[in-house]
DNA sequence: GCCGTTTTCGGCCCGACTGTTTTCAGTCG
């Protein structure tokens, strides 16, 4: 029986709608599967042992005929109504949502009339005539299939947050300074912090939008202008990013700003809160019956709906409009709030700069303490540092910090965990140091409950102050190992281990979905650059982000405490802390 | 397929742009 995870049973229900749709079944019927695989997604806690254990009753959006189908993946690891489906069409088939342009009724239409079931023979038709022949598609849909098509395989269609953003915010100060534009910012996923993007979504608030939507259209970085109308316009730029442009009227601005923030799921319910109160909800105002709310910022909108305003970060519709009902919202942590941080390494493992560089590129950033975490021996592809060069560093900090009066280095390393729990220093040498970092770099494919046990062993070793990185995805590039990540947080909990939020935009693990329930268990974060060089101390802004992403509060983050304070909770033992 | 202080039927968020159409369907966000 294949491996049952709450990944394959969100995968299912997305494939159920897509299949739906090709076959042009109700659409509503179609959200309620793709809904079911979004309340999946965000359930917190062991779904899919709820799941096996046919324990689903009461979940929001699950209703009776997905707990039977849920039931029946879990405890069997099949769904037979699912493989029925799919019989209809050829696995290919499903390429063909990947390009722009193309959905379920063309698609459907494509493979109906003319048997074309993969991009490689959409391709070969597109050189005849007969796709231009069918009705709904001509010369114009042709050529944009093509398009299409190149785009596909020329670009990843999502990019990470921290590679974006230099330019997200470059362009936003060039719409910000144009003479016409108001207000001006960037919505979507980009102001969401979701950890990889698809597009950018620009907005401005303006008495002359056609000249923004040229404005913008024009920009040199522009590779391809995708749509472009009086008030909104789609690109693509060079870099293979889609950017878009709504340009607004001011008044209209607050209800913009907050529609395009989404997510879509935080708007629908959103909505539905609004048409309780008799209020329809647009991306341009307020529409009722009676009295109609005065909106001048987006703060407004939520006011008027008897809700506190909530950080973009918390919209993903995983609880935050019923807390913002109850006005019990989380006052979310602040990157001015951290006072140091963790992970960071030297030229004496992999990094480039030296301690003396890393110290005084730390007191730029206004921070008072900086850990060095360099790699430990196992990691010979990093340089890792052995016994006598570990004893070596923490004597040079020692010096170091005797320059320093409200600044210190704290001694660490990144020790690894090898491939049976274990790590890679001895407890005596690990008692020598301020705190320590306990990460995996090898041995990736582990069985989920041996790479589980292996994190668990690290956790309960007294000098594992937090653990790295923890499941070692690489965002867009390496999935994530496979742990139980319940486990992984109920034993954090229990031995008093830190959760590291590594902050490098590849990275940004443990994924920010997992911190609120870590947070309600008294786990607590540190929000680390794994900085190599001093530029990438900067990386500290993304995870403060992720952070507030995470419903994470200044309480919950470790590197919220001055140095002192550290200094003192760094001698507690750690079953005191 | 889901849901319910308008509850077991009948709704389910909605607007902009494009291309193919001659009044609108499909796609996207």
């Amino acid at each position: 029986m294949a491996d049952v995870t709450r990944e394959s049973l969100v995968h299912t229900l997305e494939e159920i709608a897509l299949l739906l749709e090709l076959k042009g079944e109700n659409p509503f019927k179609t959200r309620a599967y793709r809904n079911g695989a979004e309340v999946v997604q965000n359930f917190e806690g062991d779904i899919v042992g709820r799941a096996a254990a046919d324990e689903l009753k009461g979940i929001k959006g699950i209703g009776n005929a997905l707990q039977q189908k849920l039931y029946e993946l879990a405890s069997t690891g099949k769904l037979e109504y699912f493989e029925d489906l799919r019989a209809e069409f050829p696995p290919t088939l499903f390429e063909l949502f990947e390009l722009q342009g193309l959905g379920p009724k063309k698609i459907k239409a494509l493979y109906d009339k003319l048997g074309i079931s993969s991009v490689n023979e959409l391709k070969k038709a597109c050189q005849g005539s007969e796709i231009a022949n069918l009705s709904g598609f001509g010369a114009k849909t042709v050529e944009k299939i093509l398009g299409a098509i190149e785009t596909r395989a020329k670009f990843a269609d999502r990019f990470r947050l921290g590679e974006v953003t230099p330019l997200a915010e470059t362009l936003l100060e060039r719409l910000r300074e144009h003479p016409k534009v108001n207000r001006s910012a960037i919505a979507g996923s980009y102001r969401r912090a979701k950890e990889t993007l698809h597009d950018l979504d620009f907005l401005v608030a303006t008495k002359e939008p056609a000249e923004l939507t040229k404005f913008f259209t024009d920009f040199p970085e522009v590779q391809e202008v995708i749509a472009q109308g009086d008030t909104k316009a789609s690109v693509r730029l060079d870099n293979g990013l889609q950017c878009d442009l709504r340009a607004v009227s001011n008044d209209h601005f607050p209800f913009a700003l907050q529609y395009f923030t989404g997510s879509k799921e935080h708007n629908v319910a959103l909505r539905s809160l609004a048409l309780k109160k008799g209020l329809s909800l647009n991306e341009y105002d307020f529409t009722g019956e009676g009295d109609i709310p005065k909106v001048e910022e987006e703060v407004d909108i939520y006011r008027a709906l008897k809700l506190d305003w909530i950080a973009p970060e918390l919209r993903e519709n995983r609880g935050e409009i019923e807390a913002a009902c109850a006005a019990d919202l989380p006052d979310l942590v602040k990157l001015t709030q951290l006072r140091g941080t963790f992970h960071n390494h030297t030229i004496a493992s992999d990094g480039k700069n030296t301690l003396e560089e890393m110290a005084t590129a730390a007191q730029e950033h206004g921070l008072q303490y900086l850990g060095i975490a360099d790699h430990s021996k196992s990691s010979f592809q990093a340089n890792g540092l052995n016994e006598t060069r570990l004893v070596q560093q923490i004597e040079e900090i020692k010096i170091i910090n005797a320059h320093f009066e409200d600044f210190a280095l704290l001694s660490g390393s990144e020790v690894d965990i090898l491939k049976d729990g274990s790590l890679d220093f001895h407890n005596d040498l690990l008692a020598e140091l301020d705190y320590c970092v306990a990460s995996i770099h090898n041995v990736f494919n582990l069985p989920e409950k041996e790479m589980t046990n292996r994190l668990i062993r690290a956790m309960e070793n007294e000098h594992v102050t937090m653990l790295g990185h923890v499941t070692g995805r690489l965002l867009l590039k390496r999935d994530p190992y496979a742990v139980n990540m319940e486990k992984i947080i109920d034993c954090a909990a229990e031995t008093k281990t830190v959760i590291e939020l590594n902050c490098n935009p590849w990275r940004l693990d443990m994924d920010w979905r997992w911190w609120h329930r870590a947070r309600d268990k008294n786990v607590l974060t540190s929000i680390n650059p794994d900085a190599h060089s001093i530029e990438q101390l900067q990386f500290l802004a993304y995870g403060a982000r992720l952070a507030r992403k995470g419903w994470l509060r200044r309480k919950d983050v470790l590197n919220c405490h001055s140095l002192s304070e550290i200094q003192a909770w760094l001698r507690l033992p750690k079953s005191k802390r």
